[in-house]
DNA sequence: TTTCTTCTTGACGTTTACGTAAATGAGACT
DNA sequence: AGTCTCATTTACGTAAACGTCAAGAAGAAA
């Protein structure tokens, strides 16, 4: 009824390779069911696979992410260990601001080098490279 | 003149071990002189430090840190290739750009769990936990 | 002088996150 | 029947970022 993919759909949407997607399975990130021997992901899969590759670009390790996924499914499940859960959900919220900070900083740096870059440019690019025009 | 430090002084100041040190002198990202056979950091050293650490934090390489601190050396170079600096610089903002957007998607997540949570507590807790108080 | 302490240089080990064959299964086209 | 194409498992390989000894130098303290 509702939405499948194959292996290599998922991968050329997402841009990863096919071992990506397999190592992923491999480490409990994707639950894909089976067809004969060929892997059948859903919905939830592409979901999943989406919220790893965003993890993985904000330097999470699977190990992270996979506790990460644990922690929804956990949320599903409704009043557990709802402190323990606010508890975890802290500690990545404040690696999170630090990393937004450290981003920030960066971004600022990165506007101020490149304004001196454009201002030595506009300014005729200076010394050694008078015969520009 | 200036202050220097100890490869165990900048360890513990930033919560690394000195292999970890060792290491990214090894990589060159850190230059440190010699007083016989003992390392002297001074404080560029110290800031390339942080800023190797802050890029870690980001999930950036080693090598991508050090190509970073090539193009600042770079850039005190003044117009050398200027155009070429500020293309690699405009790359480096995308992909922080992205992360920002990354940790914004992720906080909201977050601060949505934490919500939920904290209703059901309030809520007395729900179901299985009625002998709470 | 012996003993700490802090440093040094190898050099091999480990974890993470895949890459990269190699051999094979199975449906679809010709 | 032969050959694509897309998939599978098994398994060894690899790059990055350190960890972890081992063995020893060098200054300071007892």
């Amino acid at each position: 009824m509702s939405q499948t993919y194959s292996i290599t759909e998922l991968a050329k949407e997402f841009g990863v390779t096919t071992r990506t997607i397999r190592h992923y399975e491999e480490q409990g990130l994707l639950n894909p069911k089976r067809e004969g021997m060929n892997r059948i992901f859903n919905h939830r899969d592409r979901v999943r696979l989406k919220l790893a590759l965003r993890g993985k670009r904000l330097g999470f390790s699977l190990n992270d992410i996979r506790e990460l996924f644990e922690l929804y499914d956990l949320a599903k499940d409704e009043n557990k260990q709802l402190e323990e859960f606010l508890a975890r959900l802290e500690k990545r919220r404040v690696l999170l601001e630090q990393q937004r900070e450290d981003i920030e900083v960066m971004l600022n740096e990165i506007s101020f080098f490149a304004n001196q870059c454009r201002r030595l440019l506009a300014s005729g690019n200076g010394k050694k490279t008078e015969k520009v025009a």
